[in-house]
DNA sequence: GATGAATGAGAATTCATTCAT
DNA sequence: GATGAATGAATTCTCATTCAT
C-alpha cells in the first residue's frame, strides 16, 4: 500500500519530467500527466492536492538527493585524499545539474517561485560546513571563518555559476575549465577569508 | 506620434508592474493590464503582439538601463579615486536589483524562460572587460588574463550572488556586508588568476 | 458510456441546427452551442476540437443520411413499378433537401469550403450507379455507358438543380414540375447517350 | 475625381482578391485589405460601407463580365457558324470559371450567403433567353418552350455542373469531355422539350 | 482507492469599425 | 478626401479541479 503509492507518485514525476522535455513547461497540464503516467486524472489528485504540488515535490526530491550525493562525495574525500573536497563537491553539483538540466531548471523555477528559494542552497551550505569544519580541524583557529554573509556569498556564487553555465547554454559544462576556474573562485576566497581572518 | 507611442508603452510597462507587485505574476493578464494602463485592450495589442512580449519587452529594457547605468558607475570612479571601482559596479549593482526586486525577478525570469539567457550577463561583462582593461593599463602584463572561463565564473558569480540574495529574500540586501564579500569574491579571484598568470 | 455519448454529440447538433435556423449562421458560437445544447462549454470541446468540427461532423450525418434514404428508395423501386426509379430517386433527394434546409445549406457550405467537397456527390453518385445498373441489365448492351465525365455531369446536373431550387428560394420546391423537368432532364440525357452508344 | 474612385476600388478588389488567393478567405479582414491596397482602413471605409460590401461588389462586378462576356460570345457565334452557340456559351461560361477560380468562389459563396442568390443566374438565364429565341425564329412553333420551370432546370444544371467541376477539384475542367457532355446535356434536354412541346 | 466525464471561470486574441486630426 | 490610432465586444479555447459512480 505505502509501496503501491510510491511507485504511483514516480510515474506522476516520470511523466511530469518527460513532458516539460519534450514540450516544455508550458505544455504541461494535469489532464497531460495522468495521460502519460496511465492514471485516471482523479488518482493523480488523490496524490497531489494540485499541480504546483507536483513540480515542489519534484523539486525537493531532487534536493534532497543532491544533498545525499554531495555527501557521498564528501565522505569519500576522506578517503581518497587524491583530490581536494573543494574540487570533488564542486564536481558533484556540476554532475548533478547534468542530469535531465530542463526538467531541474523548470521544476527548480516553480520552487523558487513559490517562495522556498532558501531549501535550494541546502546542499551547498552542507558542503561548506563541512568544509569550513574540515578547515578548523587542519588548521585550528586559523581557519576561515565561514559564516554569516561570507558562507552566503560563497555557495551562492558557487550555484549562481553552475546554474549559469546549463541556462546559458554555455560550452562550460562538457569543459574541465567549468571546475577548474569554481575550484580556484572557491579556494582563493576562502584564503582572502583566511587572511582577514589571521590578521 | 513616436513619442506617443512611447509614451502608451511606458503606461503599460507601469501597469504590468504595479500588478506584479500586488499580485503577483500569476494574477497577471492582458486584460488587466489594459484596464490599469487606462487603454483599450485593442490598443495593448497593438503595440505587442502577446503578453509575453511586454515582459521581454520590460526585461530589456531593464537590463539596457542596467548597462547604462553600470556604465556610469565605472566612469565616475575613473574620477573619483576613493572608491575601487570593483567596489563602485558592484554597489551598483546591488542597487539595480533593490528598483522593484519584485517586477525585476518576474520579468527575468520570463526573460530567461524564453530563451534569452545570454542577455543576462552583458551588464556584467561590461563591467569586467572595463576592470580587466584598466588593471591591463595598471599593472601591464601582470594583470590578470580575464577571458573565456574565467569570464563567465567571475561575471556569473557576481549576479548569482546578488539574485540569490534578492531571491531568498535574506537580510543581506540591506547590509554592507553584502558588498564588503562580493568585492572580497571578486578581488580574492582577481589576484588568484594573476597569480596563476605571473607564474 | 457510448450510448450517453452519442445522446450528447446529438444534443448539441441540435443545439447548433436550432440557432442556425432561428439566428443563421453569423450568429453561431460554442458558448451559445453549450448553452442551448444545456452542457458546459467545455463538455463541447470534450466531444468536438472546435467548432468547425460540429459543423462538419452534422454534415456528414446528414449525407449518411442522405445515402441511406436513397438506397431505400432504390430497394423500393424495385418492387413498387408504378413510378420509375429516377423519378423515385429524385423525389427523395428533393424529399431530402426540404428538411430543415437552412440548417443544410449552412452546414454544406462548410464541409464543402473545408474542401470535402467530393464527399457530396455520393449519394446521387450512388443512384447513377444503380440506374447504369438497372439499365444494363434491361437493355443489355445497349444502355447507355454511364461513366467518368457523363456520369459526373449527370450527377452534378441533378444536384445542382435542387440546391438551387432551394437556395434562390424559388417557387419550385413545392411544385411537381421541378420533379418532372429533372426526370425529363435525366432521361433526356440518358436517352443521348445510349444512342451515342448504339451507333 | 470618378476615375481616382474608380481605380481605388480596383486596388481594393485586386488586394482583396490576392488575399484570398494566398491565405484563404478566413485570413481576410478589412485592416489587411487596406494595407495591402497601400491605402488606409479609413478610406477603405469611405469607399465601403463594411467588409462584405466589398465582397459582393466584386461577386457583382464578376457576373456582369459574366454577362458581357456570354453576350459576345453569342453574338459571335451569330457570325461564325461552325460552332453551336449552346457549345460556344458553354464554352465562354467554363472559360469564365477558370479566371481565378479560388476567388470565385468565395466571392460567390459570400454573395449567395446573402441572399443574392437569384442574381447567379442571371448570364445563363441571358443564354438561355437567347437561344430560345433563336430556337423560335428557326423551328417556328416547333420550338421548344424554354419558360419557368425548364428554363430554371436548364440553365442551373449547367452552372452547377461547372461549378462542381471546379470546386471538386475535378479533372474534367481541362478536358474537351466536360465541354462535350455540357453540349450533350443541354441539346438532349431541349430536344425532350421540344419533342413534347410538339406531340 | 480509482476513475474520468463534466465543468466553467477565465485567458488570449481578433477585427470590424469609428472619429479626431 | 485621407488617415490610422484607438477601441472593446465578441469569440475561441484551455485546463485545474470536482464528484458521482
Amino acid at each position: 500500500m505505502q509501496a503501491r503509492a510510491c511507485a504511483t507518485m514516480a510515474t506522476i514525476f516520470e511523466a511530469t519530467a518527460r513532458i516539460i522535455e519534450r514540450d516544455g513547461i508550458a505544455a504541461l497540464n494535469t489532464n497531460r500527466i495522468a495521460e502519460r503516467a496511465g492514471i485516471g486524472i482523479g488518482t493523480l489528485y488523490e496524490y497531489f492536492p494540485n499541480k504546483n504540488a507536483i513540480l515542489i515535490a519534484m523539486a525537493r526530491q531532487r534536493l534532497a538527493k543532491d544533498e545525499r550525493l554531495v555527501r557521498q562525495a564528501l565522505a569519500g574525500a576522506e578517503v581518497d585524499q587524491d583530490v581536494s573536497p573543494v574540487r570533488k563537491a564542486i564536481r558533484t553539483l556540476v554532475a548533478l545539474h547534468n542530469d535531465r538540466p530542463k526538467v531541474r531548471r523548470a521544476v527548480m523555477a516553480v520552487h523558487l517561485a513559490n517562495g522556498f528559494s532558501s531549501e535550494h542552497a541546502k546542499p551547498v551550505q552542507e558542503i561548506a560546513g563541512f568544509i569550513a569544519e574540515r578547515n578548523a580541524r587542519l588548521l585550528g583557529n586559523k581557519a576561515p571563518q565561514l559564516e554569516g554573509p561570507s558562507l552566503f556569498v560563497l555557495t551562492r556564487a558557487v550555484i549562481g555559476v553552475i546554474r549559469a553555465a546549463f541556462e546559458e547554454r554555455s560550452l562550460l559544462p562538457g569543459t574541465m575549465s567549468l571546475e577548474d576556474e569554481l575550484v580556484r573562485l572557491v579556494e582563493a576566497y576562502l584564503g582572502a577569508l583566511q587572511r582577514t581572518h589571521t590578521r
